[in-house]
DNA sequence: TTTAAAATTTAGACTTAACTAAAAAAATAT
DNA sequence: ATATTTTTTTAGTTAAGTCTAAATTTTAAA
């Protein structure tokens, strides 16, 4: 049975996988807002475990083991959150602190259960995808809206993180996660960018559309 | 806020206190599975907190706070109880664990809306009533079956700790918490209860009549 | 290519919550 | 009333997971 601080890091690590390739020592701690010498201590707990892939100043990578773990945690995350927003009608900016304590409670019949309960959903509140039992998550095209050209189309499905205000932003503007996005123009000059959102005509700054993730079909 | 750990010891002591009134280090350690010194030890640091009324030698008791403490988690483990039950249908039997780690979930918006989810219930699927958020609890006229005379009646409301083969031999015969039981004879001999349960005539041997509890209304 | 800066690791300390073994106090029995 | 047993506490140890400060390795700059 793996501590709920080792299943931290293990979750930490598959995010910074997805985000960038190279995991460093420093990056861990700053996700994780702890010291890097903390880091270094439980990396090699892990390793010894098996759950990465660890040298000494190399950085590190998450072990198939490791990473099915942290897999597994995420779909309790992504199943938790469901049922907050879902059931109990939380808000879909609320939710986080509350899943990360439940990502944590240890019953494997528990989890499929509730995955039962909630209809077996396939995305979580926020669009992310939940593994299943065996870790098979499905693989999303991913983008940020700055990357899309005009005339393209997204769905939108989170921000960037650490832009908790943007989305607040969204709230107030009654733009929700799964609504459509159309990029109708690029304003050269500045890079702003005008799109259409259910229906109405809104400009997005540069920075914004630095931190808009979206769902692309290509 | 609380560690876990403090938690379980505040909640032993709430339970302890229903059942015996003077409540002694070992019977801490007994339930709790630990050594009476590391008892001692967390005593001192309740007692620190104004927790606990704590003197060496003298024995504990909950101060106010304390049990405003354990109420507030026992109404926590009780209300994931009865989520577990009636939501996710887990049998009765398998649920206490779980919810042993549920009502260590730090958020008071989420405990309030699970609440109001389930409908404000007023009794767990124990039967135990769930204290409210000021942790006023009712309190049950809670006997064992073998206090009870010829004719009177009560609803089967668990059994005494540390008997779990009583609740699986009342499963086997289908006997379910919340069933009605009405005292048709008792032998004097051996002590054996002949009782009526959902119209059907059961004996009971003075055992099973020493651990079961009804709530009854006199 | 040497030097300076940044990243990483090591060494040692701290906290929490457990433990064992021994000492002290209280309860019980002779 | 004293001796024995039981209960409780104290003292010292351990493990997990964090920290700070110093040492080492790697990376980047001059």
């Amino acid at each position: 049975m793996n501590s709920q601080s080792e299943e931290d890091y293990l979750k930490a690590l598959y995010h910074l996988q997805m985000e960038n390739n190279r995991v460093t020592t420093n990056s861990i701690a700053d996700y994780l807002k702890m010291k890097p010498s903390s880091v270094t201590d439980m990396l090699k707990k892990l390793a010894e475990k098996n759950y990465v892939n660890y040298q000494k100043y190399k950085g590190t990578s998450l072990s198939k083991k490791g990473k099915l773990v942290a897999l597994q945690i995420i779909r309790k995350h992504r199943l938790w959150e469901t049922f907050l927003v879902e059931k109990l009608g939380f808000g879909w900016g609320q939710v986080h602190l509350i899943a990360e304590q439940l990502e944590h409670i240890k019953s494997e019949e528990l989890i499929e259960k509730l995955d039962a309960f909630l209809g077996n959903p396939k995305y979580d509140p926020h669009g992310d995808p939940i593994p299943n039992e065996k870790g098979r998550i499905e693989k999303m095209n991913q983008k940020l809206l700055i990357e899309l050209k005009q005339n393209q189309k997204g769905i939108i499905t989170g921000v960037k993180r650490g832009t908790a205000s943007l989305l607040s932003y969204l709230d107030k503007e009654n733009i929700k996660l799964g609504d459509g996005v159309k990029v109708l123009e690029i304003i050269e000059f500045d890079g702003t960018f005008i799109v259409e959102i259910n229906k109405r005509k809104l400009t997005f700054s540069e920075k914004i559309c630095q931190n808009l993730l979206l769902e692309t079909y290509d």
